[in-house]
DNA sequence: AGAAACTACTTGACAATGCAAAGTAGCTGT
DNA sequence: ACAGCTACTTTGCATTGTCAAGTAGTTTCT
């Protein structure tokens, strides 16, 4: 099976909640988001992602010093990007509503 | 807000659930789906989706008169289609949850 | 009979997005 | 100096939903 196609569009949705949590970089939001279970993602999926989500305002960017490794961009969340991520979730679970309609009702 | 990235590869598995609760065709899964919350789909989005799993061999076809309007092509489900519907309804799963671990957690 | 409305399927150009694969580069410990 | 980790970038590709039409058979209303 490949879940590539699943992943549309959830997970932009997806990387914008972990953003609106607090100010983090690329490479934590990788990993905080294998660990929940997106298990495949890696970052030549991942950065692309972060790039559009800036170009659309909904995040913004500063670059830092790491206290560990080369220097990091990190993110944070705009007020438009708060208000895309509540669009989106209620979205999302619209969707998902009528996909367990559809697959639960055997 | 644009749920098509939402739809990938979900609407190939719901339409193939959609099937395998015995013989359809194209119109009527069309209004089954849009029933049950996939409301902004269209002909043009359905029908691909149709011979792509015809072409993969999840699904059979024969076309058949209509007992009223123009004939139809019916659809059934092949072995191959109730593996690969199981094994999606499980991924869908899996990513669902991932998901909501995601969007959920503040 | 003629027109409109509904049923039913088809097609081509298009945009969005995830992935593979590779590259660049800084920092740390041995 | 070398390996391994951190961190971000880039190019080319495949998949898939949408738009915007188009083709036709059948029924209903006038």
């Amino acid at each position: 099976m490949d879940d590539t196609q699943l992943l549309k569009g959830v997970l932009e949705g997806c990387v914008l909640s972990v953003i609106s949590r607090g100010e983090t970089y690329g490479y934590e939001i990788l990993s905080v988001l294998m660990e929940n279970g997106f298990d495949t993602l890696i970052e030549g999926t991942l950065y692309p992602v972060l790039t559009r989500l800036q170009k659309k305002g909904l995040i913004a960017c500063r670059v830092g010093k790491s206290p560990l490794g080369p220097s990091r961009k990190y993110f944070s969340i705009t007020p438009e990007g708060e208000a895309y991520l509540a669009a989106f979730t209620e979205n999302y679970a619209k969707i998902t509503q009528a996909a367990r309609n559809i697959l639960d009702n055997e």
